[in-house]
DNA sequence: AACAATAACTTGACGCCGTAAAGATTATCC
DNA sequence: GGATAATCTTTACGGCGTCAAGTTATTGTT
């Protein structure tokens, strides 16, 4: 990989700057062609490693998933019960969007969550947020020797996940004010 | 207003092309150009009526908040009990983006929600779907004889208007599958 | 009725966008 | 070392939002 004509790693330096031009212009600024001379590259540099637009934005959003998951796992570390885990995920759930309120829109919004996400075999809740935070509301079920039927569960689950959901959503419309400061990452208010 | 050169109602001509062209090819695919088009109208025609895209594109919000608004009324009319009312209206809400997944990120995505509502005195909660669902939480406190503190009501509030709006939002991401069928005019899973 | 003023619309142009095709340059492999 | 493949550049096309200038219809004034 000689200096110049070939790049080295133009894969990873797109969806890097891709990162940075969504955090600085928000992700309608977000264009091949800025990307591409981001990385001082021309403009049709991108199509050697992706097949169009929608490509370099899934990959893109894989990797915020990853950023995502790790700041969900760090927050259920060393909680004792998992109902405590499940608030500390909660809140950094919360606190993520509000950090990054374009994330939300940029990772939900538009076409299929599983565009950029492994499918599991019977393609149900395969999100993974979403099955961390199924797996630690079992393992509480489980800790606190709660009974519930496989629908009971699925209900009281979507309970969890939607209100923590969207609380995050209501917490990225500017506009809407609440009394909240959603970046406290200990919000108790919480199940 | 004769025919050929002048249209005669052409504001509302694009605003109603406009939700068309969401509903059959979503946002994405909405461009000026193609609503004047549909319009059978010049590619600059509509730059007599709206500022930029944006202003036509608030406009078209404004028009789907309507709808939306009215069939959260029509769901809470005919109830006897507050709590009966936020409900149906929650299952109107849910219900509503299950039928047009396109709109809730339309809604809620990008920008600031205040562009196409007016502005309360406190620039506060002032989305018409949540005045809506604030006030019929109060009216639900009150009916109960239910005393609690300002910020104890706020937290309440956020709490049912979070799980509704989560309920929402999950409903409309496609690949990630529920149990449940969020179509249902009646989820009595809520509160 | 005539005419000025204004609103509504058209035409043409600009730069940015995504994308495709064809050519240039470098890396890889037998 | 020479073929092959991967990577990148250049050029080109149509669609986009937007602006400027010109055209046509409507409205208001006398």
């Amino acid at each position: 990989m000689a200096d110049g004509y070939h790049h080295g790693n133009l894969r990873q330096a797109l969806i890097d700057a891709g990162i940075k031009l969504i955090n600085r212009d928000g992700e309608e600024n977000l264009s091949l062609r800025r990307a591409a001379a981001a990385c001082g590259v021309s403009h049709a540099a991108p199509y050697a490693h992706f097949k169009d637009k929608e490509e370099l934005i899934n990959a893109i959003k894989e990797s915020v998933t990853e950023k995502f998951m790790k700041e969900l796992e760090d927050a259920a570390e060393g909680c004792e019960s998992a109902d405590d885990a499940l608030i500390y995920m909660g809140s950094a759930y919360i606190t993520f969007f509000s950090k990054h309120p374009d994330y939300f829109v940029f990772l939900f919004g538009k076409q299929k969550i599983t565009a950029h996400t492994q499918m599991n075999k019977e393609n149900k809740n395969d999100y993974p947020p979403f099955l961390l935070i199924r797996q630690m509301y079992k393992k509480h079920l489980e800790e606190k020797n709660i009974e519930l039927s496989e629908e009971e569960q699925e209900i009281g689950l979507i309970k969890v996940w939607s209100m923590i959901h969207g609380m995050a959503s209501i917490a990225c419309m500017k506009g809407v004010k609440t009394s909240f400061n959603w970046k406290d990452p200990d919000l108790r208010l919480l199940l």
